[in-house]
DNA sequence: GGATGTGAAAGTGTTCACAGCC
DNA sequence: GGCTGTGAACACTTTCACATCC
């Protein structure tokens, strides 16, 4: 049962998540690792394995009542909650951000959105207007915020997620193009189609 | 030297390469791995192991040259060269893609964008005139093509993914909130959001 | 029979610690 | 003195293989 969970492991609950969610929608009733795991590119043993760091959710001889599993893994993760979120920065990266509705749709909603060029604030943005980055710490605190999503420059990016920390948010996800150093405390998460690019071009590199 | 590689080094060396233009924009020198390590959040053994799998580019006492190692890490990685891209795929998320140059200005040029909704054939975006999908085949092995982004919805990416491997591609840059299990020849890396922020959640939700 | 859950074994990746060099 | 490069030790992750249960 529960000791401390490896963060891969985690790391791969909102993929079993997300085909869970899949098979329930087809009306498939039960799984079993072995169907699951060529489905995720993931063995069958460590799906098993992964799931015993939370308790005993199949059954033998059967495998697992997706439904059920599915509620399990959502309640593990905290997704039968809602996660406000901030943006900071409105510029072309944070509008498609701010405009995009599976983040609304996946329980991450976003509460605010804020600047700090004086030309954009009270501007409309999807169903947000832009406020003043100046008034991050409060919007935090007033609205419970967790989660803030940076959408601004790499120059301007470490001072961001400083100011973050400072206002009490919790996990990042940054898509600046930086890396950073940061308490163990804070969770962050980059979205880089860069580095991820420049990771598959040596694969292609080598071939040559 | 060069023995083989793990993968997670290679997904550092992008990273490596970032603080080093870096640093060299703001025309520092030398580094050590002291110093580096903590800019990445990165121990400087971990540095140094890393770049051992390529061969020796520091100098005892004093560090690695920037400019020099900068040099080196780009030409393990291919990025003194050109990866023609082609994109599947431009609704909203293609288009946004589509109109980013940071791909162009990394060396990651998209040559072509691809749709199978007629009504979106011919029409402009960015610098480009979306292509009817049925020629993928044809336009990847016209252009060279090796990197294949997908931006269409969830349900048609399985087959999108087919239909790129079986034209040739090598690498897949993945938008669709998916996981797939391909040959071990062929890379792909998710863009995912979603994802990030669920295995955020986990953490948030366990301090309540 | 067919699948789970899990210790033990194998395999990977990270950190240590120090000889060697500038 | 200061820092690299690297075997060896350690830590973490995955896979195996099987007792257990439906």
């Amino acid at each position: 049962m529960e000791q401390s969970v490896p963060e891969v492991v985690i790391r791969r609950l909102p993929l079993y998540a997300r085909a869970l969610a899949f098979l329930l929608e087809a009306d498939r009733a039960v799984i079993s690792s072995f169907d699951l795991g060529p489905m995720l590119g993931i063995t069958p043993a460590q799906i098993r394995k992964d799931l015993s760091y939370f308790g005993e959710f199949g059954k033998q001889g059967t495998g697992y009542d997706i439904s059920f599993l599915l509620g399990e893994i959502n309640q593990i993760l905290g997704l039968d909650k809602n996660w406000p979120m901030v943006l900071i920065g409105v510029g072309k990266l944070g509008q498609a951000i701010a405009t995009y509705d599976g983040f609304q749709n996946q329980g991450f909603p976003l509460v605010a959105a804020l600047e700090s060029d004086p030309s954009k604030i009270g501007q409309s943005i999807g169903n947000l207007v832009v406020q003043d980055y100046k008034d991050l710490s409060k919007i935090v605190e007033e609205k419970n915020v967790k989660i803030g999503v940076i959408a601004v420059p790499a120059t301007a990016a470490h001072q961001v997620i400083k100011d973050l920390v400072d206002a009490g948010i919790e996990s990042v996800l940054n898509y600046a193009p930086i890396a950073v150093n940061l308490p163990p405390t804070v969770k962050i998460r980059h979205i880089d189609p860069i580095v991820a690019l420049q990771s598959m071009a040596y694969h292609l590199n080598k071939r040559i």
